[in-house]
DNA sequence: TCAATATATATCAAATCCGACATACTCAAC
DNA sequence: GTTGAGTATGTCGGATTTGATATATATTGA
């Protein structure tokens, strides 16, 4: 395991092999991910008030509560991105958009 | 509430209202949901094969066991979009590739 | 100012997702 | 056909996320 052939392609997609600390690479991931979500709820945020829905609207049309839009929208770490990503869908964010969207 | 304005910001992001049943539109969420996580999941069994790493190592990468990673591969419904993003964020999938990925 | 409406924040039990482990299956290489 | 590495599948207790509820804090319009 962990041959020259396999070091050479880890490399090429970005890691460094045996000098850096994996916990530096989460921490990349965890704040690349973080980033994410933010830009994500974001544009919820704007799209459901350019369709002037109330959060309680737009909560029942993804049978969840007000609170919890509350909380997407506010970037709360306790939000998953599959409900995000299930709200800006229920809401018909074009492929087109997600792309503008990502960071 | 649901002034006609309101009707028409709805209808033109595709919405019918007063006249479709909302769990039609749930359906169609549901299944883009499942579509777009295949389509990541494909995506990153692809990506790990590329770069010659076997689950259990990858498993490591992340965090993770070898059999998450399998059930992650096999589109197994009980995996989160949060871990398949996390995942290929772990392998440095660029923003082009998702990109392309998105169904 | 003052209601009414909208949004934010806190809490909770239930549902879901997690890593871990055990074990079974696949398939080269020998 | 045996062995061993890689992958798939099932289960489980613990952790996280959920919708719901209550309540506090804006924000809006008369």
């Amino acid at each position: 395991m962990m041959d020259v052939q396999k070091q050479k392609k880890l490399e090429a997609a970005g890691w460094k092999i045996g000098n850096a600390e994996d916990f530096l690479e989460l921490d990349q991931v965890e704040s690349s991910f973080i980033a994410l979500k933010i830009a994500l709820s974001q544009h919820l945020k704007t799209r459901r008030q350019s369709l002037r829905l109330t959060q309680k609207e737009f909560a029942g049309m993804i049978h969840s509560s007000q609170s919890r839009v509350a909380k997407m929208e506010a970037g709360d770490p306790g939000v998953s991105l599959d409900l995000l990503v299930k709200s800006l869908l229920t809401l018909k964010t074009s492929k087109e958009d997600i792309e503008k969207i990502l960071p």
